[in-house]
DNA sequence: TCAACTGTACTATGTGTAATAGTACAGTGC
DNA sequence: GCACTGTACTATTACACATAGTACAGTTGA
């Protein structure tokens, strides 16, 4: 045992993202949940594909894809270490994913039969259980 | 002209999106903000196929799509009909269908250095220009 | 009746992604 | 050296997407 973090990923064949975004996701939401926190060592690859009972390059592509994207950062050798949490992407990128993730959910709500204080609260609540993580102030960071 | 709702999709290439689910996306956009009345008549496979310059066979698939979901109605040798406003799905699955949107919001604006107030702010915003038509009372339908 | 339109249902083909399987390599720690 | 780490290949199978062409039943207007 060298600190290696647990996850509790679940993989469902009948969901329509693949494997390794489930992944993906899966570690993402750890992450800003406060699971993973900074330094914290993820699963090795033939590790994690051996727990999920997965191919090892469908978890590769996941960590490929974390790594890509700033969350994790990999040591030669060593295994994958979450990243100090800091400016990934630009403002402008920022609003840019904000923007098209808030036009993503309203498509999928919009046609819901609720009221939209009802959907405001869904969102609230769900903000809230992150534990004020994603609470992060936009000061120059 | 026998009534046939001229319709503003745009089809992007750069689009993680296949095509045929953007038309799903931008048409349930249309019936959500209203351009698509109900008994409004949505424009010919072929039509729209030549419109965007796309296989009648994507929009054939985009429209039943929109069948299944009961959102339009095809009327043999007519058309397809925007349909009535109505409670389509069950108060469980509808639950569930905004857990699983409200899940995979979050698990995107969470990664992103926001503000909850900004995030909330944004939601609130997008359903507002919907014209208050999402806001319908989950009376029983 | 006939022609032109409507949605729908097929077959076939090409392309790209996802997942699997196996192998190989450089770096780290004991 | 050995066991571990991530990473990079090749190859294969399966599936989704989009295209192309054809066909059929129903509706409408001439």
């Amino acid at each position: 045992m060298t600190g290696v973090t647990n996850l509790s990923i679940q993989i469902v064949t009948g969901d329509s993202r693949p494997i390794f975004k489930q992944i993906v996701d899966g570690i993402r939401m750890e992450v800003a949940k406060g699971s993973l926190p900074p330094g914290a060592k993820l699963p090795s690859v033939r590790g994690l594909a051996m727990q999920l009972m997965i191919n090892a390059n469908t978890v590769a592509k996941a960590y490929g894809e974390l790594t890509a994207l700033g969350l994790v950062e990999a040591r030669q050798g060593l295994g994958l270490f979450v990243t100090e949490p800091r400016q990934l992407l630009s403002d402008e990128e920022q609003q840019k994913r904000l923007d098209a993730a808030v036009g993503a959910f309203i498509n999928e709500v919009a046609y819901l039969s609720y009221d939209s204080e009802h959907i405001i609260k869904a969102v609230q609540d769900a903000l809230t259980s992150l534990g004020g993580k994603a609470g992060k102030n936009s000061d120059e960071g």
